[in-house]
DNA sequence: TAGATTGTTAATCGATTAACAATC
DNA sequence: TAGATTGTTAATCGATTAACAATC
């Protein structure tokens, strides 16, 4: 809240706290101090009244947080109060994964569309949806108030689509293609470069045995 | 490289170092400064002269690094001069993606199995490997020197399946599971969590329009 | 040799942790 | 009221950037 800068090190944090308060309200919990919930969730007690506190006073000196309350603040703070429009493009193996996943959706991530260039893919239905042709890409997310793309193409595609987004006023771009894609910085941007988090375990592997 | 504790934060950038670097080569590209690398690759030329120098002096002063031998130190470093047996747990949407990832093997991460439960999966063929009953798991590491487990199972599934591995005696974790397994701490975890990524998107959209 | 650029030390910046007065 | 725990300031720690002597 306000105008002072959150820094990514903590919004990093909050789809975490986000998803153990949801499993303390599962387990019908009500209240907790930061030094329980720093047990079960592994930042220190002092974080995470730092943290909280970069949005607001969510908690009660002599009492802790009242977990539904804080849950539902974290709730706000993340977005989770509104649905999104997505879009996948690229049909492949990911693409097609990602159109099966639910989760999304039950977070309010609503798909729409899915897109390919390839004449053999374009006309199958996934998930209820059919993938229609790249081309018509920018015309669907004007019409459809898409505001987020999941970028499933190859690498040599990727920054191409990324350009045709751009124009359309994409607002945000999950890019699953090991590419760092040049966006202006005013469009969101999350790589998922699975290759890298590989090497990070070959890397501590490489010793071994 | 010697005893010196190299922080996350290095080894994190060490890919990106990687993907550049064999862009370099690709372009036929054969010496390069911190300083121009840092135009094309986003960190600061004083950033990559202190990343290099935690694993040792690559370059040559007044001249720069030579692109070749660099790369072929990072790949060293990242542990790329060898292969990886890998099995994926889990033959749903994203098991049956990561299985079909030809790249992954083009890097040395060979997929030697892959596991599921569910009876009606099981015996199916995937990308040439058969899927096999999940009981069979913990035999198969230790017959196939299996050191890294993809975990793509569902949340409620996931831990149940990482005890399993860990009494096999797996290295290393690719967790895509949205929970945070609690695995003894030699073994290597690398938590892919697709749902938090997708929350820092609407942390920073949901002001919009 | 002169110019360029590294390797490395020192300075700065930012994030985490500790401490404690405020207060429920 | 007494005890607990927050909100917040101060101290510490670590990572990034700047500077420059060493040297190719």
């Amino acid at each position: 809240m306000s105008a002072n800068k959150i820094s990514m090190a903590v919004i990093k944090r909050l789809p975490k706290y986000h998803r153990y308060l949801a499993e303390l309200i599962d387990k019908d919990i009500k209240r907790i101090s930061s030094k329980e919930l720093s047990e079960i969730i592994g930042f220190t007690a002092s974080q995470i009244r730092q943290d909280l506190n970069n949005f607001g006073g969510f908690g009660q000196q002599g009492y802790g947080y009242n977990v539904e309350d804080l849950y539902n603040e974290i709730k706000k703070i993340i977005g989770l109060t509104r649905t999104y429009n997505t879009i996948i493009i690229g049909a492949g193996n990911l693409g097609q994964a990602l159109a099966n996943y639910t989760s999304f959706g039950k977070f309010g991530f609503n798909l729409k569309g899915i897109f390919d260039k390839n004449p053999k893919v374009v006309g199958i239905t996934i998930n209820d949806i059919e993938v229609i042709d790249v081309e018509n890409v920018k015309e669907f997310i004007k019409n459809n108030d898409v505001e987020i793309a999941y970028i499933c193409t190859s690498r040599s595609g990727a920054q191409e689509v990324a350009d045709v987004l751009v124009e359309a006023g994409i607002e945000a771009i999950w890019n699953f293609a090991p590419v760092d894609l040049e966006i202006p910085k005013e469009i969101i941007v999350e790589n998922v470069h699975l290759i890298d988090n590989l090497l990070t375990l070959s890397y501590f592997l490489k010793d071994n045995d």
